[in-house]
DNA sequence: ATACACCTTTACGTAACGTCAATGTCAACA
DNA sequence: TGTTGACATTGACGTTACGTAAAGGTGTAT
C-alpha cells in the first residue's frame, strides 16, 4: 500500500505539516518522491510512524526519536516491549492521580482533610522521572529494582507531617554529625548520637532494618563518589567518618 | 501556610520561572507582594495551583485554563467531578493504546496481521477529541449519550476493510442522491436506491436497525442546521428531499 | 564583611508544529 | 478544452509554554 501525505495523516491522525517535519528533520522520509515532486510513503514508512508516535505519546523528544530509530542498532520488537512496560508505568501514575481527585473530592465535601502536599500527588513523576534519568538506572542495577522501588513510593506516600518530620530528621543528622566530626572520635557520644539519628532516619525509606544493611550503607557512602561527594562537601572526609561510626553503633566494626 | 516562588515550585514539583510565567499571564497571581518584591502564596493559591495542573494534565492549554479558573462562575467541587470523569476516559484510551501494543507485539512475532488502520488505533483520540469539542457536546444532549458512545467506538474498532467499505457506501450514497435530487421525485427508483443504500450505512453505525429510527434519523437532518447544511451543500433542498425517500423506503409517510 | 542562597525584571532562545502565501498537479465536469 | 477544486509543493513567519542567561537586589549565617 503506497499513501499520500495527506492519505498517511488521515491514517495516523496526524497533520501533513507534521508529515513535512518529520521529512525536513529526518526521522521519516518518504519511501520515494514521485515525478512531480510528491512525497510517497510505503509499508516500512508506517510502522516508522507508529513507532514514532509511540515514543511521542511517552513524552521522548523528536531529537531523541531520531536518535532511536536511526539508530543502526534500532530493534523495533524490543522498543515494542518496552514501550508497553512505559504504558504501563503511565497507568499506575494516572491512578495515582485519580485516586488524588477523588481525595480532593472528598476534602471539598469536608469528609478528610488534605495537606499541601498531598494535593500535589501524581503530578510529580516528573520529578521522580527526571532523578531517574540521573541516577536511577545506576542506583537501580548496583542496589537492586525493589528497594529503589519502595523507597520511591514511600515518597510518593508520605503525608505532609511525615515529610515534615524527615526533613528536621535529615537536618539535625547533618548537624550532630559536623559536630561529630570536629571531636575526630567515631566512637564519641556526638558521633553514635548522629549514627542513630541515621539509622531513625533510615526506617522513613527502609521497610526493615538490619544491622548488616545499615553497615552496607555506610560503606557505600564511601565507595560511591556521588554520596561522598554529598556527605564530604562541607568537611572532606565525613563520609569515612559516618562509616566508621555506624559500624560501631551497629558492631560490625571487628 | 505561606510560600515563596521556591517553595511552591517545590511543593507542586513545577518551576520558579513556570510560577513567575502563570503570574504574567494572570492565571496564578501571589497573594501579596511583601515589602521586597518577593511573590507570597497562600492557601487559596496553592488550592489554584492544583486546579491548574489538572486542566493541565488534560492537555488544555493556558489560555482556556485561564477562561476557566478566572470565571466568576467557576466552581471548583464540580471541575473535580469534570477532571476525574476525563481521568478516567483517558485511562480507558491508555488502556486502548496498550492493548494495541500488545496487538502490535503479536504482530512482530507473526501470531496475527494486522491492518495499517489498525496500527494507529489508540493515537486518535484527538482526532475525535476535536469532533467531541465541535459537535460532541450538543449531539450528545440531543441523541443520547449511549448512541454517540456506541458510534464512536464502532468507528475506533473498525478494520480498514470495513473503513473502506463505509467510505465507498457514503460516497456511492451521496452521487445516488445527487442524481435522485434531480428526477425530483423521492419515490422514484433512484431516490430509493439512495435511501436504501442510506439504510446500509447506517448499520455501520447502529447495532440495530428500526423503521422508525431510520425516520427519526431523517427528520433530524432536515432540523438540524449542520446536518441540513452539509446534504444541501451541493444541491439546496436536498436534505429534505432524502427525508421525503427515506420516509417512503421506511413507509413511515404517512 | 563576605559568602551564599534566595529573590527580582528583562530579554532572547527553543520545540513542534500551525498557518498563511505563492505556486504546481491532476481528475472530473461543462 | 478550458476551468474548477482538491490535492501537492516550498518558503517563511507566528505561537505556546516555558528554559536559560544576564544583571542586580535581599536575607542570614558565619
Amino acid at each position: 500500500m503506497e499513501y499520500t501525505v495527506q492519505k498517511l495523516g488521515k491514517l495516523a491522525g496526524v497533520s501533513t505539516r507534521t508529515l513535512r517535519y518529520y521529512d525536513e528533520i529526518g526521522i521519516l522520509k518518504p519511501a520515494r518522491i514521485n515525478a512531480s515532486g510528491y512525497r510517497i510513503y510505503g509499508q516500512k514508512e508506517v510502522d516508522r510512524l507508529q513507532q514514532i508516535l509511540f515514543y511521542k505519546e511517552l513524552g521522548v523528544s523528536l531529537d531523541r526519536i531520531r536518535e532511536i530509530v536511526t539508530s543502526p542498532s534500532f530493534d523495533g520488537a524490543k522498543a515494542l516491549r518496552e514501550h508497553h512496560k512505559k504504558l504501563l508505568e503511565k497507568r499506575e501514575q494516572l491512578d495515582l492521580l485519580i485516586a488524588n481527585v477523588e481525595k480532593t473530592i472528598a476534602l471539598t465535601e469536608g469528609r478528610i482533610s488534605m495537606t499541601d502536599k498531598e494535593k500535589f500527588e501524581g503530578f510529580k513523576q516528573r520529578l521522580l522521572d527526571d532523578n531517574e534519568k540521573k541516577y536511577g538506572r545506576e542506583v537501580r542495577e548496583k542496589y537492586g529494582e525493589d528497594a529503589v522501588e519502595k523507597s520511591y513510593n514511600k515518597i510518593k506516600n508520605m503525608t505532609k507531617e511525615e515529610y515534615d518530620e524527615l526533613t528536621k530528621l535529615s537536618g539535625e543528622m547533618t548537624k550532630t554529625l559536623g559536630e561529630a566530626f570536629k571531636t575526630g572520635d567515631p566512637a564519641g557520644d556526638l558521633a553514635q548520637r548522629a549514627a542513630d539519628l541515621h539509622r531513625q532516619w533510615l526506617t522513613f525509606y527502609w521497610d526493615s532494618y538490619s544491622k548488616e544493611a545499615h553497615a552496607g550503607l555506610a560503606q557505600m557512602y564511601v565507595d560511591d563518589e556521588r554520596f561522598r561527594a554529598y556527605y564530604d562537601k562541607e568537611q572532606p572526609g565525613t563520609a569515612e567518618f559516618l562509616r566508621d561510626a555506624i559500624l560501631i553503633y551497629t558492631g560490625m566494626n571487628k
